[in-house]
DNA sequence: GATGTTTAATTGTCTATACATAATAATTTC
DNA sequence: GAAATTATTATGTATAGACAATTAAACATC
C-alpha cells in the first residue's frame, strides 16, 4: 500500500496520544503545521484530522490561539428519536393508534407561544393514543397550526398517524426536543391505563419549516419506557 | 467578498432544494461532479458540503451508486449529557456537592451484570446529591468496578465530585445511556426534598473502556428537570 | 440461464498551493 | 502608561490535480 496516512487514522493516532495523557486537559496542543510535519502528511490532511477530533469535543481549535485539549469532555450522546410504529414494529408487535380527539380551537397562550401565533388564533388540536398489540404505549397530545400545513385539514387521520402524516408531507424540519418526566394527569392516566399521578417519561417537541411553525406535541409514554442509546 | 462559494452555503443551499421537494426522497441527486459544475465550484467544496449533509443523515452517499436523499429522515437529536457541575454553573448558581454514602459492597446482581462482574464481587458504591445553591438538584447511584479503577479508594470525593473524578480520570470512555422516568422512592426524596412517588427524570449509563467495566450509574433530577435540545 | 469478468461511473481522499480570517503579540502613538 | 495600530501566526477553507476504492452495469463464458 502506499505510505499515505488517511485523515481517520491520524484521527485516532492523535486521539490515543490524547488519551494517553500527552497533553493534558488544557494545554496547547502543537500546531498543525508541525502535527502534518511530524505525520509527513500535508497540511490539510491533518487539520481534517483534527476538525474530527474537534466535532467530537475532544479538543478546541482557534485561529492565531492554536488547538487545545478540552478540560473536561462532556459526553454527547446520539439520540434517534424513533417513529413510534417503527419502535413497535422493531418489538414483533401490532401497531394501532386512534384519535381521541380532533378539534379546531383557540391556541391557549402557551401553545401560541410555541407556535408564533397571535393568541386566540384557531389551531387544531390532536389527542391520540399509540398502541402496541392492543395496549396503550402512548399519548400524543399536539397542536397543528394550520396556516402552515391547510392540507392537514383534510388528512385521513384515522389511516395515517398523525405523526407520520406530518413526517411525510413536512419532512426535514428542524425543531427543539425536550425530555422530562411528568406526573400523569387524569385523562393520559385514563388513556394509558395507568393511575393519575404515575410517572410518565415525556418528550416535548415543537417543529417549523423556515420560518413556519408546524406543530407542537408532547408525547408521553406508557410507565417503564426507556429511550436508550450507546455513546 | 469574493465569488467562491464556502462548504457551508453550499450545504445548505442543496438541503434547501431537498426540502423544497426537487428530490423526493429514495431518488438519486445529481453526481458531486455535475453538481461542482453547476454552482461553479471545486469538487472537493461541494464533496465537503455534501458530507455536511450525510452526517446528518439527510443523504446517503456510495461509490458509484451516486447521492440518494434518505426515505423517511427519523429524527436524530444529538444530546450533550452535561456535566452537572457545568449545568448549574451556567446558570448562574453555585454548585455543591455531597457524598450521602461511601462503603465497599457485594455488588447485587443486576449492578453485577452491568458491570460484568462475578455476583457478589465487592464493588465501590457511592450516593451523592448535588446541589444548586444548597437546593437538592440530582441525586445520583454509582457503582464502581474497584478492579478497573482502583485509584477511587483512596481520591478526594469530598472535594472532587465521583462523576467529575471519573471523568477526568477515565476519560473517553463508550457506554450505554438511557433515559426514563421513574417515582421517587423514599431516599430519593428525602434527598431531593420531594415526595415518594413523584415523578422524576432519570438517567442511567453504564460506561467500560476497552473491555474494562467502570461504572454503572443512576441519576435521578429534581422534579421538573428537562434535558434540552435542537434538532 | 447462471456465473464470472471487465468496464466505467462515482465517491473517497491525499497533495500542494493560495489566500482569508481571527486573535495574540509587538509596536507605535498620544 | 493607556490606547490604538500593525505584525505575526495558527487555523479555515477553496482550488486543481491525481489516484484509490467501490460497485452497478455491461459483457463474456460456461
Amino acid at each position: 500500500m502506499n505510505p499515505h496516512h488517511t485523515h481517520q487514522s491520524l484521527s485516532l493516532a492523535i486521539r490515543n496520544r490524547i488519551t494517553a495523557g500527552e497533553w493534558p486537559p488544557g494545554t496547547v496542543m502543537p500546531s498543525e503545521t508541525d502535527l502534518a510535519q511530524e505525520y509527513q502528511c500535508a497540511r490539510a490532511t491533518m487539520n481534517r484530522a483534527l476538525q474530527v477530533l474537534a466535532d467530537s469535543g475532544l479538543i478546541e481549535r482557534k485561529r492565531r490561539a492554536g488547538t487545545r485539549v478540552m478540560p473536561l469532555p462532556s459526553s454527547l450522546a446520539k439520540i434517534e428519536i424513533p417513529i413510534i410504529r417503527h419502535e413497535i414494529e422493531k418489538r414483533g408487535a401490532a401497531f394501532g393508534h386512534s384519535i381521541l380527539m380532533r378539534e379546531t380551537a383557540p391556541a391557549p397562550e402557551k401553545v401560541a407561544r410555541q407556535l408564533h401565533l397571535r393568541k386566540g388564533t384557531r389551531a387544531l388540536h390532536l389527542k391520540t393514543l399509540y398502541q402496541s398489540d392492543q395496549e396503550p404505549f402512548a399519548y400524543e397530545d399536539r397542536w397543528v397550526n394550520i396556516q402552515a400545513v391547510p392540507a392537514i385539514s383534510t388528512a385521513p387521520l384515522d389511516e395515517v398517524s398523525p405523526n407520520e402524516w406530518l413526517v411525510r408531507d413536512v419532512p426535514y424540519s428542524s425543531g427543539y426536543v425536550s425530555f422530562s418526566a411528568s406526573a400523569a394527569g387524569s385523562e393520559e392516566a385514563a388513556a394509558l391505563g395507568t393511575r393519575p399521578g404515575a410517572a410518565l417519561f415525556t418528550v416535548s417537541r415543537t417543529t417549523w419549516l423556515a420560518n413556519r411553525f408546524i406543530t407542537t406535541v408532547t408525547l408521553s409514554y406508557r410507565p417503564g419506557y426507556q429511550l436508550q442509546t450507546k455513546l
